[in-house]
Formats: structure tokens, C-alpha cells, sequence
DNA sequence: TTGTATGCGTTATCAC
DNA sequence: GTGATAACGCATACAA
């Protein structure tokens, strides 16, 4: 095995006795270089075994053709699927993704953000960890014009790129959902702060009850410490200890739903029967529970997609700051399902 | 908003009267430099907004500290929990992780691989996809001595590091399982060629039927096109046609096994008292289903944190080929759940 | 303990 | 159409 030694241009020129501009141009096809010469040129750089040093061209050019990704995790499934999106997209378009998970951790974010940054990305799409509620270590993408792409959990004042679903709209679909299928009593869990999307479930959820004159009992709003199983399980059997217990549970997650699904059934409480639920995300698992489990579906590879193609345009045809308020919305759906299925009429 | 043009160390050294090799060192706190001098530089360099570009270092030192990632897909949870361990593991040892997904095509394989290669990664961490035959698209990385790992898909004959479980040992117990329930006609899915992870739980399958001395009916095992919830249904349709069906199915995959317990739910069949059930991952799909589904633990996690720890080691202390056989083999279990526990004994 | 000089592999700006 | 040459920002061998 012999001192693997890299072919770079230089060699190449030497070989065919030209310039390393000349073959440089030549591999990326540039017009002003012979037809002759370039292919020339290919062949050789093929036999030779070529293979260019991104590194080298990104130093020079300052462009990476890589796009970082910074999530709070990537093994919740609508997370995995929100790469994938971006992936497929960035893949097509000849960018790498960089991922890297903060763990809903706001240290961490912090740092990794710097790193993302000290490897000079093109650009970065991310949604922010639980623990986030100062976004000033982004400034760093604003000064240096890198284009800036907010995915799900969004900063409320930061002007930048943003990718979500109406969190508002969703929460009062949902709730009105139940509300036609005979509920009267509908309880809610959520969780986080007042930036949080669950807090723009909850306001939809509120104004829909509004709406159809039901009352406000603050004790049918449970907040969960974190978004887990076992929160949802605490919160459902204390619902279901009351005296007046509710007739439907709107649960800003599918595995929030699923949990309370399964709590209501070991206390033999039939779902939807005498317990309506419905989830948020259409997660796989709403669809194996039984009773399977209504949802609101959320586009999440599109999402990812829409991230990446916003970035990807936007460093096509750089623009100045002005615009960069834009926010994408995408659609939602209620699922009917199982768990919430009452009349006959839906 | 001012024209953004980079600090770098150059900058500094002026600023400081001191040489640029001098500031490169102090920022990595090299042993030669005096304390004092280091917190200088430390100090302004915080305050002119230095931000090490890291593209310039790689191309100096050859050493990029970023490894890639090359899967079928991310979206399956087997995966995207082996991405996560990859990634903790990475994030500790300061390296960043590019990933890919070849959509289990050998084409996208061969061009991603390429891609790695030009990107100058440290190291790379692979599954393969399902269509690939050949390897030798890997050779660039043993011949420029990248080190490289394979991971649960890993090919029969090449010669490199790889993690994996032991899928033989693991179809054998959990079909020894079903046996030891009392079943005694056990059917098997599968799918992939000869050289997949399920050709191996298949083995494992067979020799633990040959053991209880049971009979091998080939009309049992079914081979599947694709592994997807309607394949596992169409094939559980057909078993469970036969007019001697079986009282077992070992379903090598979760989203198998949850299939073909819908089916027999479907059909009246009492799982696991007709028929009992054990899947292959822990997803989490497993613990949903009801009844609860029998499963194996897939390490995943585990998998892939060792798969960087053997890259980041070997990154540490490089070694000549020789041992690059090394096979880590990480533990599986059975986990038994109500869709086989059909008598009292466990 | 610090400085000098050079090169990593490429692209871009000139000039011819 | 093609060539010469200077960067890009950093790290390192060698001097001092």
C-alpha cells in the first residue's frame, strides 16, 4: 500500500502541460474553455483519480454548499421528519445537512450555534430549545448575512425566516372537533412558556370554547412539566378524579393523547364514549392505539422541505434584509378518528 | 449595518504587536506560550469578535473533525436513535456529524459516498442500502485510511470495523421464546437476500425449530417484498388462511409484528392465546399496540455511540489495517410482552 | 517563549 | 481560450 498522496489540479496541469486555471475552469464547465480541453481535461482528471477538496474551494469561494441544522432532538418522529424533508431537498440541490441536537438545552444551543457558525454554513435551519427565551446568539447569522430559517418553535421577536403551522388555528380545530361531537366538558394539557406553541394551542382552544358559550373551568387546564407519557398519565388521572370529570381531552400531542387514552381505559372508562380525545401531530403511534387515536396532522417533511428551498432561494438571489420577516404557514388537518368518533354525522 | 468583513488572526497579531503563528497557538492554549500572553490574546480576540474559521484550519491540518453518516433513511426510530447516539458521542468530542440518506438506493449510495469523500470527513459511519450488492465504492476511504464503520446493515465481505447485533442469536431466541410458550407451528417473515440482517434471524429461527425438534414448513415462511405494514398484512392474511395456520409468528421488525396482531385482531383471533406474536427493535409502536407486543431490544442507541467511539479512538491513535476486522457485538433481549405470554411460568 | 516563512488546494483577477 | 499569480485563513517546521 503505497503513501496515498492527493491528485490535485495541480498534478493534472502538469500532466497535460496546461495552467491549474485552465483546469479548474475546465471541471466545472466554465464556457470560455475548449470543448476539447474540457473533456480532455475530465478524463484525465478521471484516470488520475481525481477527487476535488470541497475545503479548499469553500475557503476560496467562501461558499460551503452546507446548510446546519440545530433541533432539540432528533428522535421524535415529526423532528426525524422534518430532517428528512430538509435532507431531500439540500441532497437534490448538491448541500450537506449538518445536525446537531440541543436537547431542548439553551447552553447548549448557545454553543453549538457557534460552532455551526465557526464552520461558516450557508445556512441554518433550527427550532429552538424548551429552555430558550433570549435568541441574541443568532445575531451572529444576521450580521454576517447568512440566511436564517426559524422551523416549529419559533422566537416571537426576532425578525427572521419562519416555517410553521398556525398553532392558533390548530388548537381551535381541534377543539371544535370535540365540541361537535357532543362535548361539553373539554379538558387540555399543555406546557412551556408563554412563546411556546403550546401556548397558541391553548389560545385556540380557549376561543373555540368561547365561541360555543362552554365555560371556562381553569381546572380542566393541566400544565405538564415536560411533554411525556408519564405527565399526561398524572394529569388524566387526576381529571378523571374529579367529581365533574370532563367528557373530551384535547391533548397538544399524540403522545400526550395516547397516554390518556390508555389511562382512561384501565379505569375502564370507555374512549370515545365517555371520553373523547383527540392528539396533535399524527405520529405513528396515533394510528396503533386502540381506539386509534384522532389527530392533527402536521406537514412536517414539507416543513423541511420549505426550510431548506427558502435558504436554498434565498442564496441564489441574495437580498437585503427587508424582506426577511416572511413567515410560511402550512396547512393543517383535523384526523377523525377512532377516539373522538360520537355521532354518526362526521 | 456595516460591510462584515472577518477577524482573523491576522488582525489580532496586528492589534497586538505579535505574530499570527503566535495567536494561533495562545487560542489553543499551546504549552510554549505564556500564560499571561494567552489571556491576552484570549481577551482581544473576544473583543474584536474573532471567530476561528474552521474550513481554514481543516485545509491546513488535514483533519476536518466532522464524520459522515450514510443511511437508508432517518425518519425509521431504530435509525434516528442511532443517529442520536452518533451525535451525543460526536457533539462531546468537538465533531460535528454530516448526514445522509441514501433511501436504501446503491446509485445515491455510490454519489453520497463520493460527496463524504470530497468533504475530507474524518470518518464515516455506514448502513447499507437494501439494493447494494457491490462495496467498492467504500475502497476511497480504506485507501486514503478514513477510518470507517459499518452499522446493523453491514456487507458480508469487506474488511473493516462493524457494529452490529447478533441477528442469528437473536431470531434464534426469539423464536426459542415462542416455542417455549407452547406454539409448535411457527411461521417467519422475512425479506432482504441472502446477505441482510434477516437472512440471519431467519437462521436463527430455523435452527431453533430444528432443536425443539419441530417441523419445518416452508409454506410458513413468507418472504416479504418490502418490510411495510401491508406486506406483513397481505402475508399474515394469507397464514392465517391456511387450513392448519400457525399458533406463532416470529416477525423480524416491530411494524411486522404490530401488522400481523391487527390482522388476527381483525379476524377474531386472540392474540396471544390462537396466535402469539413477538416483533424484532422496541419501537415504539411495540409498547402501544394492545395487546402489548413481544419484542427484541434493538441496542440502537448504543450502536451508535460505539460506531463513533471506534471512529473517534481510532482517530486518536491510528493504526495500520490489520486489526480492522474488529466486530463489536452489542446485546440484544428478549422482552416479553403480552402478545406471547401464554402461560404463567414467565 | 516568540517570530518567519511557507503551503494546504482551490478560485478569481488580471493579462495575453 | 488560456496562463500567471495572488489570495482564502490558518498551522507548523524551523529559527531566534
Amino acid at each position: 500500500m503505497k503513501d496515498h498522496t492527493e491528485v490535485t489540479i495541480y498534478h493534472i496541469a502538469e500532466k497535460l502541460g496546461l495552467a491549474t486555471s485552465t483546469i479548474s475552469r475546465a471541471l466545472k464547465d466554465h464556457h470560455s474553455i475548449g470543448k476539447k480541453t474540457i473533456e480532455k481535461v475530465k478524463q484525465t482528471a478521471k484516470e488520475m483519480g481525481y477527487r476535488p477538496n470541497n475545503l479548499a474551494a469553500s475557503l476560496r469561494s467562501k461558499k460551503t454548499k452546507t446548510i446546519g441544522v440545530l433541533l432539540p432532538t432528533i428522535t421524535q418522529p415529526f423532528l426525524s421528519s422534518l430532517i428528512s424533508g430538509i435532507e431531500i431537498a439540500c441532497q437534490k440541490a448538491g448541500y450537506n445537512v449538518v445536525i446537531m441536537q440541543s436537547h431542548d438545552s439553551y447552553e447548549q444551543e448557545v454553543n453549538l450555534t457557534q460552532s455551526l457558525y465557526n464552520n461558516r454554513v450557508s445556512g441554518i435551519i433550527c427550532s429552538l430549545a424548551m429552555e430558550t427565551q433570549d435568541t441574541s446568539h443568532f445575531q451572529l447569522f444576521i450580521e454576517s448575512n447568512t440566511p436564517l430559517v426559524f422551523v416549529d418553535r419559533v422566537p416571537k421577536h426576532f425578525s427572521t425566516f419562519r416555517v410553521v403551522i398556525d398553532n392558533y388555528a390548530a388548537g381551535y380545530k381541534a377543539t371544535k372537533h370535540l365540541i361537535s361531537q357532543g362535548c361539553t366538558r373539554i379538558a387540555h394539557l399543555t406546557a412551556g412558556s408563554e412563546f411556546s406553541i403550546y401556548f397558541e394551542r391553548k389560545k385556540g382552544y380557549l376561543d373555540a370554547l368561547k365561541e360555543a358559550n362552554l365555560a371556562i373551568d381553569e381546572n380542566l387546564i393541566i400544565k405538564l412539566k415536560a411533554v411525556t407519557y408519564e405527565e399526561a398519565e398524572n394529569a388524566t388521572n387526576k381529571l378523571l378524579d374529579m367529581k365533574n370529570p370532563p367528557d373530551g381531552i384535547f391533548a397538544p400531542g399524540d403522545i400526550l393523547g395516547v397516554s390518556a387514552i390508555q389511562c382512561a381505559k384501565k379505569r375502564g372508562i370507555k374512549v370515545p364514549e365517555e371520553l373523547a380525545v383527540i392528539g396533535f401531530n399524527n405520529d405513528p403511534i396515533s394510528n396503533i392505539i386502540d381506539p386509534n387515536l384522532s389527530t392533527i396532522t402536521h406537514p412536517a417533511e414539507k416543513m423541511g422541505q420549505a426550510s431548506a428551498e427558502i435558504i436554498l432561494k434565498h442564496l441564489k438571489h441574495p437580498k437585503k434584509g427587508e424582506d426577511a420577516k416572511e413567515i410560511t404557514f402550512l396547512n393543517t388537518e383535523v384526523l377523525v378518528r377512532e377516539s373522538s368518533m360520537r355521532n354518526k354525522t362526521e
